[in-house]
RNA sequence: GGAGAGGUGGCUGAGUGGUCUAAAGCGCGGGUUUGCUAAACCCGUGACCGGGAAACUGGUCCGCAGGUUCGAAUCCUGUCCUCUCCGCCA
């Protein structure tokens, strides 16, 4: 979230920027309740303030008859107090729900408006766009004539939008796992497994809304956790309250889990196979950096993510994300759409990493802090998420890239060494 | 799952109803001494919300949420977490 005196002090700022990322947020009802609440805080502060002198006079007076109407006077103060604090807590809690709307500022390059056609293409990858002479399948045929994956198995056992990895498949998903984790480990990232499940607190502070009918989150009933959509949430959670030193900074993790998505309102929407599912395995890469890193840090992230892929010789674009497009936490985003021949008519580009930059709009929120040697007091870290290969994407990637013509599907070379084979062949 | 112990400032840790305005140490900042560094000694040192030009000043905060009381770090209830032992288990 923003700082609540940034948004009062910079309203109209913060007003424009809503606009522009389309968020319906009510910037004037947020100052004029901190207003409010300053006022009622301070009648809070007063009361408190006599009610801690009575008591302190009771402490020392000896005659019984005072003491007992000190006590009365004491009484009566700190029930005037509970009322002004109700009225009080409800102001903060009406604001509080109000500051968490509001997104976070953008980038002044990102440009503005909304969707595909307002994002701006920066750059392209090394490896150019595929040419088949032969009718090129999507990942869906591909798999069912290699053996690679079983839908109708998925949704029998669990429901549509699951599946089945079998084979090469299997052995593909392990290899895009390592080799991912073995270049981050070259560059210094500090390898994690995270776990699959987040308190529901920690996927708040990263910006994910738990429940409700527009929830991307599946919650475990009858406790407060929540199976987590990336672990960008498990990363990030796992420094909040946490104050670093400057010299510590940054902090560069990366980890595998597991994402839920109950992509709820998405049916319909480039559904077939691997694309939109309720389950993947993701490397994530985390960044925790003092403020004038931050940006380095993104360009960075987005450096990787085109290197990977370059790896994999699959073609993409990488996207400067459009204002509109953003999210909340983002101040900006590039994403890294993967050439997909498959798709549509004639093959079309299909996101396949995203990295952001959250300044510190995730870290105010689970209090993550560094501390600067011989400086005073502390400030917020910037907090940035980049994925480094999404498995399910990145597997439509290769298997429709790297089709022949025989039906079967060459392996890249840097990923030969972990599947142990050069190509995959049809049964 | 059962039993027990515990959660206090950046860190370690004392504190069983009012003088806690949270001891002490470490760390950090400043100073004295000193060829330099180090050591020693002295002083200072939390966060948040307010008021004030400033000096300064009011309030809140001892895992979290409630409760008892004129008054809670301290007593009570719930909850989360950590540790020890027992049970179960891949």
């Amino acid at each position: 979230m923003l700082d609540r005196k940034f948004i009062v002090d910079n309203a109209e700022a913060v007003k424009e920027n809503c606009q522009r990322r389309g968020v319906k947020a009510d910037v004037d009802r947020l100052v004029g309740l901190d207003a409010q609440r300053r006022d009622k805080q301070g009648e809070v502060d007063e009361l408190n303030r006599r009610a801690n002198e009575v008591s302190k006079s009771i402490g020392k007076a000896k005659d019984p008859a005072e003491r007992e109407a000190r006590k009365n006077e004491g009484r009566e103060l700190r029930e005037t107090t509970a009322a002004v604090q109700t009225a009080l807590d409800a102001i903060v809690a009406e604001l509080d729900v109000l500051q968490r709307g509001i997104p976070n500022m953008s980038h002044p390059q990102a440009p503005v408006g909304f969707g595909d056609e307002a994002s701006v293409e920066l750059k392209r990858g090394k490896t150019p766009l595929p040419k088949f002479d032969f009718r090129p399948l999507d990942h869906v045929e591909l798999g069912e004539r290699l053996g690679l994956m079983d839908f109708e198995g998925g949704a029998k056992v669990t429901g549509h939008g699951f599946y089945f990895l079998k084979n090469d498949a299997v052995l593909l998903e392990l290899a895009l796992q390592r080799y991912a984790l073995d270049v981050l480990l070259a560059e210094g990232f500090t390898p994690t497994i995270t776990p699959d499940l987040a308190r529901n607190e920690i996927l708040q502070g990263i910006g994910y809304i738990p429940r409700g009918p527009e929830t991307q989150i599946y919650s475990v009933a009858d406790s407060d956790l929540s199976l987590v959509a990336t672990a960008e949430i498990t990363l990030g959670g796992l420094l909040s309250d946490t104050i670093l030193e400057a010299e510590q900074l940054p902090v560069k993790l990366c980890g595998i889990s597991h994402c839920y998505r109950t992509e709820a309102g998405a049916h319909g929407r480039a559904t077939r196979g691997l694309y939109r599912v309720h389950q993947f395995t993701k490397v994530e890469m985390f960044a925790f950096t003092a403020p004038e890193q931050s940006e380095a840090m993104l360009g960075y992230f987005c450096e990787l993510e085109g290197r990977l892929f370059d790896g994999l010789e699959v073609p993409y674009r990488v996207i400067d994300t459009a204002t509109g497009d953003l999210g909340g936490p983002a101040y900006r985003k590039f994403d890294l759409e993967a050439w997909m021949p498959g798709r549509g008519e004639q093959g079309e580009f299909g996101e396949v990493t995203s990295t952001s930059n959250c300044t510190d709009y995730q870290a105010r929120r689970l209090d993550i802090r560094f501390r600067q040697k011989g400086e005073k007091g502390t400030s917020f870290v910037h907090t940035l998420n980049g994925t480094a290969i999404a498995i399910s994407r990145g597997l439509i990637a290769l298997l429709e890239n790297h089709q022949q013509a025989d039906g079967s599907v060459r392996i890249p070379r840097v990923l030969r060494p972990y599947v142990g084979k050069d190509v995959i062949l049809p049964r």
